[in-house]
DNA sequence: TGGCTGCATGTAATCGATTGCATTTCCCTT
DNA sequence: AAGGGAAATGCAATCGATTACATGCAGCCA
């Protein structure tokens, strides 16, 4: 028999006679034969593999959203490949290699710091290399997109504190030149301004995406002269952080300050008090992303219009968050 | 100029005359050439790429530990291939088809749950494929190994109750049938003992890693008839889990309830209260994994001494754990 | 000059699966 | 029985880099 005859009975199993079928499975069970992956992938120029590249695994946000990219991945009969902390100025180069090198067949990006052009590179001809970003859009990148709608999902969050009465709202800020601060912030100054209520950039705290600046944001909060009733934290990370602090300082959350984040953790909802946010729905952004890069690549090159899918995050109301009450109203701290 | 000579400019550049050297390195600029990885991998027999195969990347525990792995194969010239949700009953399929596939030059495996049969046929001959198991080791495997002394730490976290005066003290479970489940109970039990107190199997709740499970185990402990003062959990997760379930029914830690975590993950000191836990090197256990693999990999054959390399874990005392007071010295709970 | 050494390069086989094309086999129809 | 057509299989080229071996060339010494 055939390399040709074996090739076909196991990748094309109806292209055999019944017979032959038989024989190879047998022979197949008997040796413990297996695919050489690489010989395939050479022949057939493809690699069954997905990269997907994001700034940080060691956060749980990005690794729900990886959880459910390898499950839809394994699914459709992909292998994933992660590349990590992807931030780093040599982020287009270390693309090019993985990518040129037929190693993966698609990237998924979650990490919008990448250098636009080195993105268009990758993606314009001859490479060619199917690229869709996820969770970090880059404004008006010609790529196709899935992500959450930030900006009004963070006028929502911020709607929430001014319908509980609140007037002096703050906002803890994500990392400087992230996108998703630049929308969250935005929503944030939208609701406040439709609300009719002037924006104070004092109370525009500069912070990050973890606790550690959450916590540093809290000493920012204490050291006003005039503290917000209210916060809106750019995500639950630093809304943690921040409570954290606070804490510290003996105040209290929600009696002397309500906080919401965003992203809704697994850890918001049994944190202390549990954490007012805005649920991102990570495990439909993971799935979906890996579901459209799985099409672009196996589709027809036609498909070049690029599709933005925004999903809408949920407000999920807790006990971070309560009705605004005058100073004088409330019970004297227990020290 | 021949494409061997080019090849040898690329991979062993002080091979060929400085001439040619240049020659080939800016034509490869020039038109922008790159490897492929799938024709070198095929030649060389080796894909310089390691699977890690792990229970839940979405779980911040691993994907920390995942993070580490992927900072130290990076370094070592190597890509990172994850297989995620390994515990299934397939999963020795699933490892034959990568490896038999040449896809990846040995496993890193973080998940103790898979079948030892299946292993040793992948790590005996012909297959022979390089294996490290990290964090949660299989008994008596033959099998590299990294992971922390759990029963010991396990016995450190129960000490250290014993030594705040609690006698009455509980334990919250792992799942059934995983080895931390078994070692962290083991340790737990040998601290009791060691102080000469009787163990009360009823005070053995049954739960899991997950924060429901430490939700569903504060139910158990409510309806204990006979309440513990402290109670070791198997690990951080279930921790915060079971102080969101004695909240909800009115207890308080730790006035009322002195609980231990295990693994200090980043979450712990900014819960309130700050939770008391064992430290893993979470890090560490990555880089030390990835590194004794790759060391495996690219070393002679003869090592064949499996290695067990043990960390150990770092008792972080903060605000879940008190001295004990009986009941009627605690200030009544404010409702 | 002859012969030797050693570096630089070329030639061609090789890794293992896939696939276009050619050939064989088999069945069915007239 | 001959011929047509479809299905099954074989042949051999192919993917692209690596590498054992052969060759070429320069320099050196006797």
């Amino acid at each position: 028999m055939s390399t040709a005859t074996v090739s076909r009975a196991l990748s094309s199993p109806d292209r055999v006679s019944e017979d032959t079928r038989a024989r190879v499975f047998r022979a197949v069970e008997q040796t413990g034969y297996t695919l050489n992956q690489a010989a395939r992938s050479l022949r057939q120029r493809n690699s069954r593999t997905i990269l997907v590249a994001l700034p940080d695994i060691g956060n749980t946000f990005f690794s729900v959203v990886l959880d459910a990219i390898e499950r839809e991945a394994v699914l459709r009969g992909y292998s994933v490949l992660v590349a990590n902390r992807f931030a780093g100025h040599d982020s287009g180069r270390r693309l090019h290699e993985y990518f040129l090198s037929n190693r993966a067949d698609g990237l998924l990006l979650l990490d919008g710091s990448v250098p636009l052009e080195s993105l268009l590179a990758l993606a314009a001809p001859p490479a060619g290399v199917p690229l869709i970003m996820a969770c970090e859009d880059i404004a008006c990148a010609p790529f196709h997109s899935v992500r959450t709608d930030n900006e009004f999902a963070a006028e929502v969050a911020t709607r929430h504190l001014i319908g509980l009465g609140h007037r002096a709202i703050g906002h803890i800020r994500g990392p400087d030149g992230n996108v998703l601060t630049e929308e969250r912030e935005a929503g944030y100054r939208r609701a406040l301004t439709a609300a009719g209520i002037a924006i104070r950039p004092e109370w525009i705290l500069p912070a990050g995406f973890d606790m550690q600046q959450g916590l540093a944001a809290a000493e920012r909060y204490m050291a006003l002269s005039s503290r917000p009733s209210a916060m809106f934290a750019a995500n639950d990370e630093t809304a943690i952080g921040f409570l954290s602090g606070l804490r510290q300082h003996g105040l209290d959350c929600p009696r002397d300050v309500s906080v919401v984040g965003f992203d809704d953790l697994a850890f918001a909802a049994h944190f202390w008090p549990p954490l007012t946010t805005m649920r991102q729905p990570r495990e439909a952004l993971g799935r979906i992303a890996a579901e459209a890069l799985i099409d672009l690549i196996e589709g027809e090159p036609r498909r070049r219009v690029p599709r933005h899918t925004v999903l809408s995050s949920e407000l999920i109301i807790r006990g971070s968050t309560r009705a605004f009450a005058p100073a004088s109203q409330r019970p004297a701290p227990v020290v």
